[in-house]
Parts: C-alpha cells; sequence; structure tokens
DNA sequence: AAATAATAAATGTATATACAAATAATGTTA
DNA sequence: TAACATTATTTGTATATACATTTATTATTT
C-alpha cells in the first residue's frame, strides 16, 4: 500500500492541497529513480534523452538553442549545456547559423537517431508499467495535473 | 489553458501512460519553480525546509542522519551534506551520539524553528493557490498519485 | 581476542538545476 | 552611422541529485 503517509512518515498534513504538493514531488522522485536505472546503460540522462526527442521532432529541421529550452521539461534547464554534452557523445550535430551567428543550428544526428529508437521502445514500455492505474485512471490524472496548472 | 501538449508543443504521445510521465515531469518543474522564488529571500532551499520540518516532527527528539534520509521526498538526496549546510546556518544542532559513535544526533535549533514557523505560514498559503482545484478534485488527485505509485 | 561482517556517515565525482552575468551579433533609433 | 537596445548563447557559481567509495565504529563469528 502506497499511501504517501507512510512513504515518508507522516502522519497528516494540513490539508489535501498541501499534501499534494509533498505527493507531487515523492512521486516525481519515484519516477526519476526508474528512469535513471533505465538509461544508465545507454550512458545518457533523462534530460538528455528529452533533448534528443525534441530534436527528432523537427524532422530534419536544424533547431536552435532556445527552441529546445522552450520544449524542454523543465523551463530553468540549461539547454546549452546539454547540447554541449550531446554533441561530445555524437548525438547531435551543432553549427552556426548562416543567417543569424547569434543563433545555434541543432540537428540529431545518425548515431543518435538510432539510440532514441533502441531506448524508446524501452522507456514506453517502462512508462507504462511504472503507472499502475487503468485507462480511464490515467486518462484522469492527465486532466487533473493539466487543471491543476492553471 | 494549461494542456501539456501546448505546454510544450508536443502534438501527440504515444498512450495516455507515456503522457502522464511527462505530465508529471512537466508539473513537477511548475511546482519547483513556484517554490524556489518563495524560499529564496529567505536563504534557503526546499531541500533544506524539506529536513527543517522533518527535525521538528521529532518533537526535540535526536534524529540521525540515516533516519532524515529515510523520511526525505526524494530518497537519493544526500541528507549529510544538507545537514552539514543548515548547520553552518545556524539553523540545527549535530552532534556525536553518545551510545554510538558513528551516529549522529541531529536537532533542530531555535533559529530553525523560527525560520520553520515564518516561512510554514507562506508556504502552506503558496501549496493552497497554486493548486487551481477543488476539494474534491484535490483529493482525487492524491488517490491516484498513492496508487499510481503501486 | 582476532578476524570478519555490518552499519553510519562522510567524501568524491559526474550530472543537472537555478539564476546572474558576460559575450557577441543583430536591430533600431537619433 | 554612431549609440543604444534587444536577442541568442555561453559562462560562472551555488545547490542538489545520483551513485560509488572510503572511513570509522560497532556487532558477530571463529
Amino acid at each position: 500500500m502506497g499511501k504517501i503517509e507512510d512513504a515518508i512518515r507522516q502522519k497528516e498534513f494540513k490539508d489535501p492541497y498541501n499534501k499534494a504538493v509533498v505527493n507531487l514531488l515523492y512521486t516525481h522522485s519515484y519516477l526519476v529513480t526508474i528512469q535513471n536505472s533505465l538509461f544508465k546503460p545507454y550512458d545518457i540522462s533523462p534530460e538528455q534523452y528529452n533533448v534528443l526527442r525534441i530534436l527528432r521532432g523537427q524532422n530534419g529541421q536544424p533547431t536552435t538553442v532556445s527552441s529546445i529550452q522552450d520544449r524542454m521539461l523543465n523551463k530553468m534547464s540549461n539547454a546549452s549545456r546539454l547540447v554541449e554534452k550531446l554533441k561530445t557523445k555524437g548525438l547531435l550535430i551543432r553549427e552556426e547559423c548562416p543567417t543569424d551567428r547569434r543563433q545555434v543550428d541543432v540537428v540529431i544526428s545518425e548515431k543518435g537517431l538510432n539510440l532514441l529508437k533502441e531506448l524508446e521502445v524501452k522507456v514506453e514500455e517502462s512508462n507504462r508499467t511504472l503507472i499502475h492505474l487503468n485507462e480511464e485512471e490515467v486518462a484522469q490524472l492527465n486532466d487533473l495535473l493539466d487543471k491543476m496548472r492553471g
């Protein structure tokens, strides 16, 4: 039985709203712990995986660093440094934008596409099994999350 | 309208389960961004705040580092270093345990209690307003989160 | 009692988040 | 066109996460 009160050994919360914040923080930790162990053998972090997915979503079109930043799950993350890491690994190509030399064109590489293809299957399967809800409940969860952010 | 598809500009997801994982990661980022700005003026991080709350929950009884670790929202966090930071700020007292010299007794200080008292009111208010759900919905969200972790 | 195992905490290193500031290029305006 | 503002990216610094390793102490076994 996975009630949050037991997980962190706290008897009660001020109100259901304060409980929900703690519950979300704890659930996030549950998620990323599973994700990390999944990504570990591939020498890539969940954040780097996410950047690769954003790049592939562009269908070969170059993307700027700020556009990546925009689409990231964590808006405060540092796309510039993540791109640098992925470039070192040969998973993307980064070059100066010809029309605006402030910008940088980023494109996923063949190696990046292959890694993504291989990893994606495992991630999608993991995501399905790690959420112990039926179809109706998970749809409800999505609606509540969308709504709670206002 | 805060649908996750718009927030990260992704048209569709593999299935509602994969959407829920992304939704949770994104919602977490939404939460901690608000929390960080709230904590900033007090020179304390959400994680440090959480440790202080755990310590106060002991009602003056000394707690060991591993017991703090256990109750933390993020189990992979490093309680040892957080305790060190809080000690430097004078928010807790850390001393060698007399009965077992491997252990360390940690107790929240008067200064820590005062900070907690002041901060807590603001955190609780913030937590209530940042979740745009009614009482019934937030209870539902808590149930779904508890259940999804299995 | 000596050797070994187990436990508690601290430390090392890599990655990422958070946010401010610096740098460089482009746009705008007087 | 020179001065100024804006935009894109990088860099600096502090905090935290993730996980392996080390150190110190206590418990167990032979």
